[in-house]
RNA sequence: GGAGGGGUAGCGAAGUGGCUAAACGCGGCGGACUGUAAAUCCGCUCCUUCGGGUUCGGCGGUUCGAAUCCGUCCCCCUCCA
């Protein structure tokens, strides 16, 4: 593309610089960062937004911290008067499983598509302007193509290309299978950027391949190219694995204030000042201030991660639950306070039970085995006394407190 | 079409006739210590009326006894053509 900068004026210059600054913020990397440059300067001269594309999987509609971070990078584009394009993959999704794990996946119906884009909308427009999203189901062009098609576009990539994604040869190297099918999942993503005419596609580093994909097809199809803009991949609670869903180790943007708070409190320190850059509304001085004041001892990293649980509430609840959350935690947590707000389960058995058809019976273990286990190991009080014998009864009272590990409550009524 | 390798608990992986409800590692859970962090230490990790019962891809067989041997079926992988 032709280096339109130099007719820009002065003030447009600065608004390159001022837009350019805020893009690649907290991003891993930019390629290449001179025709995101170019493309900016050449939107502020004609007045024409640029085309943000964000991939969707539609199978699973959770939307947890790790996805955030690519979701505030929208929204700054989105708040320069940029154009969101919001893919849900719903071809890409009933085609099979990229991963190579499962061969047959689940086959989601046009009804669990749209119910599962649905949630995802709801949960996106706490972040983003869902009224300004352009929206598209790829679907539309790919379910077009026949045969012939098909093949023209593989004629347009090689296998060796293919098989420097990191995931194949990995795969290749180990002697693991890669079926035909899964070739075709960079091509359609890549094909995907070529009908939406994409100047900027954004996603976590893991997809760098394929958005370099849409790169290439674009070129092969003589489309402008699109920037690939990749941010960094977000690690759970555990502090080791990328934040998902199936890893149990994330934070739903929907959940509870204090389910939130307690989460946020359990991540590593290391992961701190990562969480602060990539998912809180810090500006970077007051994040450079944090990484100062935690280097110096002037802020306990206790303290500091206290800030994030709070912030993070804030952000997807208010600041009135922000505080709640925290004085929830503070008081159960760190002084050993019961919670105020325990569920309360009715009891309809007798009130005289051995524990262990007790704790069965309240469904807060699957077997008896495993009821017995978690009594002898100390792990179950009951109104703030831990039980010592798995083999005795209780007598059951209104309002008996049952307290499994540190973290689970149940209040019985009778 | 041919040759070979494999399917063991949530995962990875030992085990090749009895001492194996099945080593070890990871993960998970509980406890101690803390800051519900990390690290560390201890315990647990099929079900059970605690007698025992049901497990090692499916089914059937040999045997006093099988994850281990035989038959058969299903599934997966590699190499050669």
């Amino acid at each position: 593309m032709t280096n339109v900068k130099p007719t820009l004026n002065e003030a447009q210059q600065i608004e390159v610089k001022r837009q350019m600054a805020i893009y690649t913020q907290g991003v891993q990397e930019i390629i290449p960062t001179v025709e995101l440059e170019n493309k900016i300067a050449k939107s502020i001269l004609e007045n024409k937004p640029l085309k943000i594309k964000l991939g969707l999987d539609p199978s699973a509609p959770d939307v947890h911290l790790g996805h955030t971070v690519v979701l505030n990078k929208m929204r700054q584009f989105q708040e320069n008067g940029h154009i969101i394009q919001l893919i849900i993959g719903d071809f890409t999704g009933k085609i099979g499983d990229p991963t190579g794990k499962s061969v047959a996946r689940k086959q989601l119906t046009d009804e669990e598509v749209k119910h599962n884009a649905k949630t995802y909308f709801e949960q996106f427009a706490k972040i983003i302007d869902m009224e300004k999203v352009e929206l598209h189901y790829n679907s539309k062009w790919l379910s077009k193509l026949n045969f012939e098609d098909v093949i023209q576009l593989a004629g347009k990539i090689t296998v060796a290309r293919l098989l420097e994604r990191d995931d194949f040869e990995d795969r290749i190297s180990h002697g693991k299978p890669i079926s035909l099918h899964e070739f075709f999942y960079p091509l359609m993503q890549g094909y995907d950027s070529v009908m939406l005419e994409c100047d900027i596609e954004l996603g976590g580093t893991d997809q760098h391949f394929n958005i370099l994909m849409g790169r290439h097809f674009q070129e092969k199809f003589g489309k402008e190219k699109q920037v690939a803009l990749l941010m960094p991949l977000l690690e759970g609670l555990d502090g080791v694995e990328k934040m998902s869903k199936s890893k149990h180790n994330y934070i739903g943007i929907d959940e509870q204030p204090e389910e939130m708070y307690g989460k946020a409190m359990s991540i590593p320190d290391e992961l701190m000042v990562k969480y602060f850059e990539l998912i809180t509304d810090f500006t970077p001085d007051q994040i450079q201030q944090l990484k100062e004041q935690l280097e110096t001892g002037t802020l306990h990293p206790r303290d500091a991660k206290m800030l994030l649980g709070k912030t993070i509430v804030r952000m997807y609840h208010g600041a009135e639950e922000a505080e709640k959350a925290q004085q929830h935690f503070i008081s159960v947590f760190q002084k050993g306070a019961m919670p105020e707000d325990i569920p309360v389960v009715k009891w309809e058995g007798a009130s005289e039970i051995g524990i262990i058809e007790f704790l069965v019976g309240l469904q807060l273990f699957q077997s008896k085995s495993e009821a017995r286990r978690m009594i002898e190991n100390r792990g179950v009080k009951l109104n703030g006394t831990t039980v010592e014998d798995p083999k005795g009864k209780c007598t059951l009272t209104e309002g008996l407190i049952v307290q499994v590990g540190k973290r689970k409550f149940i209040k019985i009524t009778l």
